[in-house]
DNA sequence: TGTTAGCACTCTTTGCGGTCGAGTGCTAAT
DNA sequence: ATTAGCACTCGACCGCAAAGAGTGCTAACA
């Protein structure tokens, strides 16, 4: 026994119905729908074999069937190989788009809260990885004796801005020269390539050695690790509407990941090289999420891939409108962060 | 009839107890507590009167009683006037306390994050309002032809940077002559200062008055409105721990009213003069939270009070509690912002 | 006069049995 | 290969009775 085209088009038919209902489809659910041209009786032993074929499973004997996760995994790869992106459907999301210019942070934020709105799910997105940005500028400005504002330009209107401890005699003009030293010097560098210019340049420089190691470090640790860890999450409450949240508790420890920053960041970490990466409830490692799917997608700034954007809902979830959404959203963000 | 001393005694009792338990309160429960020697037939007839001052309701004939809105104001006002801080209390808390120092967005963070995990129920912490910080210095940093931040840093660690858009013709020396301009005139001014200075130099400069009037629009909209308007929550998902939220209905308001700043602003409003402002169930405006209590305190960086921070939980909440942590927690902020 | 024991009453909660309906699996007919 | 027919299963729903918690009232008591 094999998955024929006859099979195939009922699973297809099951999960399209289960999507949109969440309750468990019967036989005569499928033989009503037009284009089927099959009696219930056909149908129910069509779905026998799915279900031994582990497709299909029965919450009891006497209720209809719902997709397993194997089933959903066969779904969703047929839609990411004939290509999913339905015009209408982008037409009808951009108007969701309300992103104000600003500093990245803004950005992201009504970037997650637009593409949850359009979907009706959770979304996720993160900053701009920075390893991949090119350095722009590099400024200090004295906040007092001891602390000083280092400040990064990058390519694509990302800035980050960073305190650091000035060692003892560090004067204004001390700073300001090295702010012009170090713009001339790191100019058009990415992160990961500071460290090698800088013990080159330490070869030359004596003076101000406390000051660049300080400087050196927090690039790589602060920049580099913390604030690119920075991510936003739109419509946390969202996922509340659906029937598989009706118990507190799930809706609890639901919520409770998307406070920590820590169980979040792992999810967002995109499978290399695809498009889209979608993995399907127990794929997740999270067991909060074992019952949902996470669909994530790169973003560009520049010329690089950066940003991780994501997508969180029910197993259940509108495969092809989310897919729609995040190719959108992809493309806008690029414009906007890109745009100067 | 009026509240005499023994009735306010066992409304109290029954206060305190529904605070722990959630359950309509009855004769026998109270009657056996310490310190009461009355029977419960006592205790009925006084619960009968209690009801009929409107201090008490009851959800249905032969249920216990519940407190009413009367009663927790009551009860709160007593509270605040005998002071409330418990030392053991607080001690145990200051465990709770993991403040990174950093931008002030960090440290609201996980003061925040911090005050959830005290009271088990949800933060909201907003950043400083700028109004009453001095500016101290003032810089310019060019991104790209047409564009600048502008970096303004005040006492208190706070540090504030924006992005402004240049006139044509303004050029790298123009920026660092206007930025040692504007540090020098504007330096220990209040933002609200700032327009009465600006039309006093105005007089006397002709040059880059286009720039100014720019720099100004983004001064005293942009920092004093959008940016003093950033507000952090914490322990979002705390409240769905208790019985008051087992319908997820609620749940699901409850959690959209914090995903949308616009109406979770107005609950940092505080009333002016006291250390605590306290509203209870309806006394808030929004409908979401007709069965929540808030309470709010300030803390102060430098001399000036200038956050709000507060606290949302059941009307059934521990208020003592509560009070203590913000007490704390007030100090706790206002130490690690004025720290340089 | 304030307090309390006793008792009837009310109302919710829990458990149980019965019915209904949706859906299945199997068999026999087409 | 398909389908009509039928017995069977199981959850959802309903009504009912018993249990339990708590009240209000009355009468007795210190």
């Amino acid at each position: 026994m094999f998955l024929d085209e006859r099979k195939f088009m009922i699973l297809r038919a099951i999960i399209d119905d289960y999507i949109m209902t969440a309750v468990p489809v019967g036989s005569r659910t499928i033989s009503r729908k037009a284009g089927v041209g099959f009696s219930p009786a056909t149908i129910r032993n069509e779905m026998s074999d799915l279900e031994e074929l582990g497709y299909l499973a029965q919450p009891h004997t006497s209720a209809g069937r719902i997709p397993s996760t194997k089933a959903y995994r066969l779904y969703v790869d047929h839609l990411l190989k004939e290509g999913m992106v339905n015009r209408d459907e982008v037409r009808r999301m951009s108007g969701y788009l309300n992103i104000r210019c600003g500093q990245v942070g803004d950005v992201i934020r009504s970037a997650a809260q637009a593409l949850s709105d359009m979907t009706n799910y959770t979304a996720l997105i993160s900053a701009p990885q920075l390893e991949s940005l090119r350095i722009r500028r590099v400024q200090f400005v004295p906040l007092s004796e001891h602390n000083a504002l280092m400040i990064v330009v990058t390519n694509a209107f990302v800035i980050k801005d960073l305190v650091i401890r000035l060692p003892d005699g560090v004067d204004d003009e001390t700073l300001s020269g090295l702010s012009r030293m170090l713009t001339r010097e790191l100019q058009d560098l990415c992160i990961s390539q500071v460290r090698a210019r800088f013990e080159e340049l330490s070869r030359h420089l004596t003076e101000n050695r406390k000051l660049l190691v300080e400087v050196l470090d927090v690039l790589e640790n602060q920049l580099a690790e913390r604030e690119s860890r920075q991510m936003v999450v739109g419509g946390s409450s969202n996922l509340l509407n659906y029937p598989e949240y009706a118990d507190v508790r799930k809706a609890r420890d639901f919520l409770s990941v998307l406070e920590s920053r820590e169980r979040l960041f792992p999810l967002l970490r995109h499978a290399g090289g695809m498009e889209f990466s979608i993995r399907i409830g127990p794929e997740n490692d999270l067991p909060e999420l074992s019952d949902c799917s996470v669909i994530t997608a790169v973003y560009r700034v520049g010329d690089h891939s950066t940003g991780t954007m994501g997508v969180i809902g029910p197993t259940r979830m509108q495969y092809g409108k989310v897919l729609s959404a995040l190719s959108y959203m992809g493309r806008a963000i690029t414009d906007i962060l890109s745009d100067e």
